[in-house]
DNA sequence: GGCTGTCGTTAGCCCGGCTAACCGAGCCGC
DNA sequence: GCGGCTCGGTTAGCCGGGCTAACGACAGCC
């Protein structure tokens, strides 16, 4: 209703809620594609600590944006199927530090293949715009996902 | 890394799994930004109930693609708070139909506005290009999530 | 040595997916 | 019209994943 936005007065206005439905919708549609038994948020967290190295989990808390009880458990489980190895930090004893393991690293390279499957299968259904327009996006919405 | 993101062909190999990582990420985060008590999939269910008009619980969870107790259950919770009303279907009396109600319509534009408020807020720090980019997205993401 | 702050964990709540099993209404067919 | 199949929806129960509140262990600073 209000236009005061920049550019495109009521198309910025409609945008916000068309992105947020749809990525509402495409998220829960992969949470479906799930195989194994590595949910999402493992997984991601799983991503993470292979990007960044050796993290606490308090570190690993604010990348995922969770909170910290949230990454205790899951790194818990992570830690049940020896994905990644825990140790404590020996300057600071009041920190864990969680790394991935080999086996981290072979399901996360097959895991990519597998789950990405579903996702590859469609987009290759997509036009050449098409794609292009999901990598023309892909970055900016990693940019909205940030906090600052 | 690279910005090498065109129409090439290893762009489109790496293309799902950042795509997955990025609508996760976001997903996660617009799901921070919740206010009141109206919660993701309830705010989802309603838009799509006020968007088809009259729907059948069981066409609903088609619609959002949830399992039919899921759909009870948000269905549920939208009624007790007055969003929508149910009413047996008199041709069929197995069907439940539910519709929007007044209250639920204010909510709706209303939360729009608000919930909206931060994904607003971020994508006018955009550039055009990239508010561009989400546009030309959004219908594609759409696409991605439909199951045909 | 004791206070205070910080990291992580535990406990406990809620939402939202799911499957399995059940109920009730419709729709047969005989 | 009565058995039996089908189908929509619900109930029960499980699990993951968010959260807050409260607590224990350690660090650090008087």
């Amino acid at each position: 209703m209000e236009a005061t936005t920049t550019a495109g007065s009521e198309a910025a206005t409609a945008l916000p809620s068309q992105l947020r439905l749809a990525v509402l919708r495409l998220s829960r549609r992969l949470r479906q594609e799930a195989v194994g038994q590595t949910t999402p948020s493992q997984l991601s967290a799983l991503t993470s600590v292979a990007k960044h190295g050796e993290l606490s989990l308090g570190e690993l808390a604010a990348i995922e944006r969770v909170a910290p009880p949230s990454m205790t458990r899951i790194a818990g489980r992570l830690e049940e199927q020896g994905l990644v190895a825990r140790r404590t930090d020996s300057a600071d004893r009041r920190v864990a530090k969680i790394a991935v393991t080999d086996a981290g690293l072979d399901l996360l390279t097959e895991t990519r293949n597998r789950r990405d499957a579903f996702l590859a299968v469609r987009m290759a259904e997509l036009s050449d715009d098409e794609r292009e327009a999901i990598a023309a996006a892909v970055p900016v919405l990693e940019r909205l996902a940030r906090n600052d």
